[in-house]
RNA sequence: GUCCCCAUCGUCUAGAGGCCUAGGACGCCAGCCUUUCACGUUGGUAACACGGGUUCGAAUCCCGUUGGGGACGCCA
């Protein structure tokens, strides 16, 4: 039997960082077995579910390169067999209408709560007629589950949990205005879409024993579970959309390559020995959702950072500079000149390992991209004493007749420096103004690579800029 | 409140009874490299929540305590 694994978000709101999570390690726990990897859409809450957040969710997944096999599934256009299926447990005795009102079973819950017990319906309609009926109210139909006993999951992850059926409620399988609930949904969705394995956040696993009573009541094979831990904000607090859960569109927003992000989820909650860095095919062939940890993560965006830095290091300068030039399309600006390709690209190797994140590396770029006159920093103001500036102008005379090269430029201004001003003055008491004057910075990457690159017209623009 | 789950450095983790005076990575600190900042490199800091068992021997097994988390909708 080939597994067949899914992902099935509910569009009410973005991708988050968790769901994607979730989504690879079903990806990667099917490849591994050579199996397939299927997305459902859960958009059966009509009043929730948007088609912007059904087109983020499909986007998102693709960034992050979490391919799906298949045709989504809609949950939403399989209502009828849903509710033909609710209607099916009904003939069979295995379901109930209820005609409780909200108000009753917020009573119910309140006084179970009281009095030590579950929360939940107290099966008050369950074995009642439909002769006795009110009038002008619409029954739900729920499920008969078992009161008697306990049940067991052998989950992937979780291992064998064990739940008293007392524990659950009668669910609601058929809303009264004849929409099917999720519980139901995914349990006929799951079953006719051919899933084997269910692996999705812990938040599920009581819904587990619900889903597993609801198999076998229609008498189908029930699925092999695996529930993982679910991922915590840095504080420890779960991470959720009011609590620091960005969408994944978020992450590509500030600078983080999908590979990255990618590499750094499955570390989330799973290892490999002392692996850090994962290709691809590797967490293909070493990924085991049985591998999963049991406790749950935290989020840091300190590690991201730095398993990011590594795949912008490993990048070619070609692909980071198609990456800026797609950021800089996206923030609306003009595309770059000729000229600014050839200079980034030139400067893009020492560019790249000063950098964590695409933004950062935008903003290294502006070396190359500035328009004159430079914008200075302060600390790069501080640096253009007047005895610098003296010493600047010194150097600007020989700069006029010296070759462009960096190594040239590095050794006549080494020369300047020990020569012609004082043997005891440094390379750095030089080169800093220098920088300061062509970067308008303190750091920058090395100077005379960045006079190079930047020529020589440009450079001794910028230093007069200053001179004068 | 009821039920379920979890517990190794600050964080992510390795660890399936002796290989552990607990390993790696990120972070942090220091040295080296160096025109700045990074990169790189060398070294350092730092953890088995607590208490009982079981065992010749426990981070690893059992029980309890404490501390976290999750679920209890006509949401998914």
């Amino acid at each position: 039997m080939t597994p067949v694994t899914r992902f099935a978000p509910s569009p009410t709101g973005f991708l988050h960082i968790g769901g994607a999570r979730t989504a690879l390690f079903n990806r990667l726990y099917a490849q591994h077995l050579g199996g397939r990897f299927r997305l459902r859409i859960e958009d059966t809450d009509k009043a929730r579910s948007t088609p912007e957040a059904i087109h983020a969710i499909l986007e998102g997944m693709r960034w992050l390169g979490l391919y799906w096999d298949e045709e989504p599934v809609f949950q939403s256009a399989r209502a009828e067999r849903h509710r033909d299926i609710a209607f099916s447990l009904l003939e069979a005795g295995k379901a109930y209408r209820c005609y409780a009102t909200p108000e009753e079973l917020a009573e119910m819950r309140a006084t179970a709560k009281a009095e030590g017990r579950p929360p939940g319906y107290d099966g008050r309609w369950r074995s009642r007629t439909p002769s006795e009926a009110p009038e002008g109210v619409a029954p739900v139909i729920r499920f008969k589950a078992p009161h008697e006993g306990e049940q067991q999951i052998d989950d992937l992850i979780q291992g064998t949990v064990t739940v008293a059926n007392r524990q659950l409620d009668d669910m609601i399988v058929l809303r009264s205005d004849g929409s099917p609930t999720y519980m139901l949904s995914v349990v006929v969705d799951d079953h006719d879409m051919g899933i084997t394995h269910v692996i999705r956040g812990d938040d599920h696993l009581t819904n587990a024993f619900r889903q597993r009573q609801l198999f076998q009541a229609l008498g189908w094979e029930i699925p092999v579970f695996g529930h993982i831990p679910l991922i915590h904000g840095a504080d420890g607090a779960k991470l959720s959309k009011r609590h620091g859960a960005l969408a994944i569109e978020a992450y590509r927003d500030m600078g983080y390559l999908p590979d990255a992000l990618r590499n750094y989820l499955l570390r989330l909650g799973w290892g490999h020995g002392d692996e850090e860095i994962i290709s691809d095919a590797q967490a293909v062939s070493w990924f085991d959702v049985a591998d999963v940890g049991k406790n749950p993560a935290r989020f840091d965006f300190t590690k991201l950072n730095s398993v990011n830095a590594h795949y912008l290091r490993q990048s070619s300068d070609e692909a980071l500079l198609t990456l800026l030039a797609d950021r800089r399309r996206c923030g609306g600006k003009s595309n770059y000149s000729d000229e600014q390709r050839q200079r980034l690209l030139a400067g893009m190797a020492s560019l790249k390992p000063r950098v964590k994140r695409l933004d950062d590396l935008a903003e290294a770029a502006e070396v190359y991209l500035a328009e004159r006159p430079l914008k200075r920093t302060d600390e790069a103001a501080k640096l253009l004493t007047a005895e610098a500036l003296a010493t600047l102008t010194g150097l600007r005379a020989l700069l006029e007749a010296s070759g462009w090269d960096r190594h040239e430029l590095e050794s006549l201004v080494r020369h300047y420096a020990e020569e012609v001003m004082d043997p005891a003055v440094k390379l750095g008491k030089v080169a800093q103004p220098l920088r300061a004057a062509i970067t308008g910075s303190k750091v920058s990457p090395p100077i005379f690579e960045v006079m190079e690159i930047l020529g020589r017209e440009e450079c001794l623009t910028r230093l007069d800029d200053c001179l004068i």
